[in-house]
DNA sequence: AGCACGCCGACT
DNA sequence: GTCGGCGTGCTC
């Protein structure tokens, strides 16, 4: 549930004269500022300084003034102010916001803002050349070749290597030049701002439907109000260039964009489609990115030279100098929520940094949240719809193969019918994908003899077969040993059975049923980099396999032209079980990973294996009647007074002891006066979903209450008085995405 | 988070 | 005797 709007009313930012008492913000986790004395020069408010703390020096913010509530002889003062861009007090604000509405400790969320290495040092320099006054006295055919180079790009300065390898003449030679005067050698700051992004270089062409959507977010976007909109299109319909011209109308604001992607997987994509449309490639923030680069990006963000980011959900606390849009790209995915350590839903903290900055928010996805449908539905956001796919090519046939009436084979899962369908598209050369939303060869290993099932040592998890890597993987810790022989808890031989599929068994499958076609399995795990994946993802676009077999990483906006088949292996995995969001995962999925197939000219066939073709969720999906699948979850949750028409908080417990975890669960059950005062109700201690994770125990409680209550204070009062001894830990999640 | 202080068991 | 385990507390 996104935050208020709230009301702020901007002043220049505070200086504090020598000597004066400031508020000190470091990442140590001390709760809240302390006081130090300003240094020699004062500082500003939002200033990076370096601060004693006991007998270590830290880095740390200017939060403000000081409280003056310490001992006044025990004040120390500020070392040094650091060679940073000043934290802005926007994203100061931001950052005590969110801290607020997470319940997160002040230095925790700090730290998301600053993870940028060697905040405090000066610029690195490096030695870059150019063309300097005259000519060398002595002139060679390679001395020559370099000046050319030197004079054809102009007044810019290229490393020696640069210069040397554009001039195919070894560095030596331009060493040689320097000594002449004719090449000039010069340091210059290493972190070099990107290029321009040209807004106004000709777009792709938009149909009507996309003009009229992309006439709206200009029109917002030339407001410079806060504003969000939800634009919803179907896979294909080409949403991706209805928000590039949003972001282009930004750009011609000279305000700074930010385009969040749930998937490193999916930048590399999207950086071409931006280079493109703008001519330059824009910035990019995500935990693929090296130091230096990184470093670059957090200064040059703050320097108002990084026009556009790219980014997972942490570029969110970048230092932006001027932020004016916020895309939060597949807003649907749960990988927006997710911990950085600090438990945060990336497409509510866009919402919420927006309403700071008057800035615009545009939420993108096929299948939108209930909280973001609930949120257009309500008024709150504006809602446009892309409802034509692009070009020839129209939303797939969705079809269901009631399995009840299949024969299988035991250790087969792909139904005759669908089979069949494979065989005719191969026959035509085109492509078909097997969707299966499981890694690995085979989820469960079991002894034949014992009837034990493999679990992992640390985890209340089984571990899952993966042939490739010839290894047994805890999905949970990551844990992983070779697969044995003998069973680990009755060590008889060759007794051990792979039960169940995951894509690399569905792979073994396919080959078997379709030996003369070439089977290509995409699963994030069976590759090392995004560009590995990237590199094998536009070779299967154009061809280069028959057959693609993936997990969920195919479900998320990639583009297959020649794909018109999609099989979907067991469209109830995520149906069962007790969470509530079960069927709008279930069909989230189902109709993104339908929309892969036949998005070019020809029209593509979606079959759903299922065990209940009668659920309410496939006949949804299968109905195209959206809207009614929304309404229905709606009233559902309202019913219920779940989310998005009630609040939920989670609170997990850790410990190495499953007693002591237990007993403080108990302990906070019983004393719920705070919450019960605000109408709020608790429910558990339970087991946590894995109720053990690392040799943790884990377990769960689960706060319900109305909208609208003052649920964060109510939570803090009533864990206040909780003491943590030993190992145990208490984490707090606002809004959680899955809970039993 | 570090880093001190401090109070109990097994070593030289 | 003392070395060192890590529980508790402090850092402006």
């Amino acid at each position: 549930m996104p935050p208020e709007t709230p009301d702020i009313i901007p002043e220049p930012p505070a200086f504090y004269d020598e000597g004066a008492l400031v508020g000190v913000l470091t990442t140590q986790p001390l709760g809240k500022p302390l006081d130090y004395r300003a240094p020699e020069g004062g500082a500003w408010a939002g200033a990076f300084v370096e601060v004693p703390l006991g007998p270590r020096k830290v880095a740390g913010v200017v939060w403000g003034a000081g409280q003056g509530d310490y001992d006044m002889s025990k004040v120390r003062s500020v070392i040094r102010v650091l060679d940073a861009p000043p934290m802005r007090d926007e994203l100061r604000i931001f950052i005590e916001k969110a801290a607020a509405y997470t319940l997160t400790p002040l230095p925790a969320m700090l730290r998301l803002a600053t993870r940028a290495p060697g905040l405090g040092d000066p610029p690195s320099m490096r030695k870059v050349y150019r063309r300097g006054e005259g000519e060398p006295e002595r002139m060679t055919d390679a001395r020559a070749r370099v000046l050319d180079a030197a004079e054809e790009i102009g007044g810019l300065a290229l490393t020696l290597k640069e210069l040397a390898d554009a001039a195919g003449v070894t560095p030596q030679v331009v060493k040689g030049l320097v000594k002449t005067g004719a090449i000039l050698e010069e340091e210059s700051p290493r972190d070099t701002p990107f290029p321009r992004l040209d807004p106004d270089l000709p777009g792709k062409p938009l149909t009507d439907d996309q003009a009229r959507a992309t006439e709206t977010l200009r029109a917002g976007q030339r407001s410079g109000r806060y504003g969000t909109t939800l634009l919803k299109g179907v896979t294909g319909s080409g949403k991706t260039e209805v928000y590039l011209e949003a972001v282009a109308e930004c750009l011609r604001q000279g305000r700074q964009a930010l385009v969040l992607l749930p998937e490193i997987a999916l930048t590399a994509e999207f950086l071409t489609r931006v280079e493109a449309r703008f001519g330059a490639k824009p910035a990019e923030w995500h935990s693929g990115v090296t130091m230096t680069e990184r470093r670059r990006v957090w200064r040059m963000a703050a320097e108002g030279r990084a026009q556009m980011m790219i980014g997972a959900r942490s570029a969110l606390f970048l230092p932006f100098q001027d932020l004016g849009l916020v895309v939060v790209d597949e807003e649907h995915d749960t990988s927006y929520k997710q911990e950085d350590g600090v438990l945060y839903n990336a497409r509510d903290m866009a919402v919420l940094r927006a309403s700071i900055l008057d800035a615009r928010v545009v939420l993108a996805s096929a299948t939108p949240s209930l909280e973001s449908w609930a949120n257009a539905d309500a008024g709150k956001y504006e809602r446009l719809d892309l409802t034509s796919r692009f070009g020839p090519a129209i939303l797939p046939e969705m079809r269901t193969i009631d399995m009840r009436d299949q024969d299988l084979p035991s250790n087969r899962w792909v139904s005759p019918a669908l089979a069949r369908a494979v065989r005719d598209r191969l026959a035509k050369g085109e492509q078909a994908m097997l969707f299966l939303n499981r890694r690995g060869y085979a989820p469960v290993t079991l002894c034949r003899a014992c009837g034990q099932q493999i679990a992992c040592e640390h985890c209340d998890a089984r571990m899952v077969e993966h042939r490739f890597l010839k290894r047994l993987v805890c999905h949970q810790c990551g844990e992983s040993r070779p697969i044995p022989t003998a069973c680990p808890s009755c060590e008889v031989e060759g007794k051990l059975a792979a039960v169940g599929p995951g894509v690399e068994r569905m792979a073994e499958e396919a080959a078997a049923l379709f030996p003369d076609a070439r089977v290509a399995v995409l699963s994030s795990d069976l590759f090392g980099t995004a560009r590995e994946l990237k590199a094998q993802i536009e070779a299967i676009a154009a061809g280069a396999a028959d057959i693609i077999i993936g997990t969920q990483l195919v479900a998320k906006g990639h583009n297959f032209p020649l794909l018109t088949l999609v099989g979907v292996i067991d469209a109830d995995l995520g149906l069962q079980g007790s969470d509530l969001r079960a069927a709008e995962r279930t069909f989230q999925l189902m109709r993104q990973v339908a929309g892969r197939a036949g998005r070019a000219e020809r029209p593509g066939l979606a079959l759903l294996q299922t065990f209940q073709p009668e659920h309410p969720v496939i006949r949804a999906i299968l109905g195209g009647d959206e809207e009614a699948f929304w309404r229905a979850e709606a009233a559902e949750r309202r019913a219920t007074g779940m989310p998005p028409y009630g609040r939920l908080a989670g609170i997990i417990l850790s410990g190495p002891e499953a007693g002591p975890v237990f007993d403080l669960g108990m302990a906070l059950a019983r004393n719920d006066a705070p919450l019960r005062r605000v109408g709020a109700q608790v429910f558990g201690p339970a087991p946590a979903p894995i109720a053990r994770v690392r040799g943790r125990h884990r377990v769960r409680l689960l706060v319900k209450a109305p909208k609208g209550v003052a649920l964060q204070s109510a939570l803090a009062e009533w864990v206040a008085p909780v003491r943590l001894k030993g190992d145990l830990r208490l984490a707090i999640d606002i809004d959680p995405q899955s809970f039993f």
